[in-house]
DNA sequence: AGCATTTTGGGTCGACAGACCCATAAAGGT
DNA sequence: ACCTTTATGGGTCTGTCGACCCAAAATGCT
């Protein structure tokens, strides 16, 4: 049936992708064309399939799902997903392009009508979203200019993440001097606008900066 | 028929425990006879459907999905699932009583076998996976003693994982005092096993402290 | 050859965190 | 009535962190 409405699926997390392929293709209406699961497949499956909506998980290796889709020439209606609680990231997936953005606990009827909607052609934004969305207790400045953490700033949140904290410790392990794994750190605290460790981890888990980046 | 291997899965992401059911349902020896997306509701789930296996999360709100079905009597053979990296809490896993632990990144296949193993009473721990648990860069003493974190403490824990991490921040925050703050920092510390803030944050996000328990 | 970026390193200093000692009041269970 | 746990506070002190100034080498690109 060519009225169905076509999905492409992006999330790294390959149970979820295959759940959710099968779970929507069992929705008459819709039809999921192509499911991948990095964040580079995207543009690809993207420009290939040309669907009607675009489902994407924020948390993806490598570029994060956001920096992804805003690559993207003619961005098909895209919904973002994420694991952590909605609308963390709501106006940094409305920068990127979004039209829709939605927790992995949101149930399944709830998410085919969010896809029907923007297939249509709807903003959930300023849908009934709106208030929710603009009630964000913060509205950071980071989003996609979280690419430019270098290699060497990546190296040091992964450890952070890891649970190594302590300058001592992170100098041990990545073999240079305690001055400069502080230096990366002011780094990444400007890139990331935050102001001490535990506030760069978090950030560096909800960007999928922990990630192995293969 | 009654040939089939019954599953109860627990989630508590909606879209994964749908998307899941669905998937599962689709394979022919397998059927899925519950699904519950709350800690306290897996005990009642496994007693009333007396499943070939059970499927839980790791990250659960409320009680951590591995307390919960550490204190299931009769517990049926169960594999547990993790969105991070596999392996973190493998030790904690086979500890509580499953018999497998996977990535929410393994194939639906993969999955597949697993579920048909754990039913034919196979120890997923003492196959193949062996040397990749035992070479765990730690075991941490963590693990089941983070249900001890008190209402109150999980609150600290909770602002942490929003960012707010200054100790000024989470006194106004919870309306008490700075030093009141750093006392349940200090249990949280002690109880995680972890040093600083930024530890915590990683505890709490892989045990699930984070998470809205309602 | 020249410029930008990244990675490495130095120092100083104020502010803060975490470890240690402690106390009091309220709540819950026996 | 007692004890335990929890939540709330105090103080002190050492160590560390983060902000600010800086510079040298390596890398990469044009």
């Amino acid at each position: 049936m060519s009225n169905d409405i076509t999905v492409v699926i992006a999330d790294d997390h390959q149970m979820l992708l295959d759940g959710l392929t099968q779970a929507l293709d069992s929705i008459p209406d819709i039809r999921v064309v192509a499911s991948v699961s990095d964040g580079s497949e995207i543009a690809a499956a993207v420009g290939t399939f040309q669907p009607d909506v675009l489902l994407v998980d924020v948390e993806m290796p490598g570029t994060s799902g956001l920096s992804a889709i805003s690559k993207i020439v003619d961005l098909p209606p895209t919904l973002v997903v994420t694991m952590h609680a909605a609308h963390e990231y709501g106006a940094a997936a409305q920068e990127a392009g979004a039209v829709g953005f939605l927790s992995k606990s949101t149930p399944l009827p709830d998410l085919a009508a969010a896809i029907r909607s923007a297939a249509a052609g709807d903003n959930l934004f300023i849908a009934d979203d709106v208030a929710e969305v603009l009630s964000q207790y913060r509205t950071p400045t980071l989003s996609i200019a979280a690419d430019s953490i270098t290699d060497r700033e990546r190296e040091v949140l992964r450890c952070l993440v890891r649970g190594i904290s302590r300058t001592q410790d992170l100098a041990e392990e990545l073999y240079i001097s305690q001055k400069t794994v502080k230096n990366h750190l002011a780094s990444i605290y400007e890139k990331l606008g935050v102001n001490d460790r535990a506030q760069a981890v978090v950030e560096a888990i909800k960007l999928g900066l922990d990630k192995d980046w293969e």
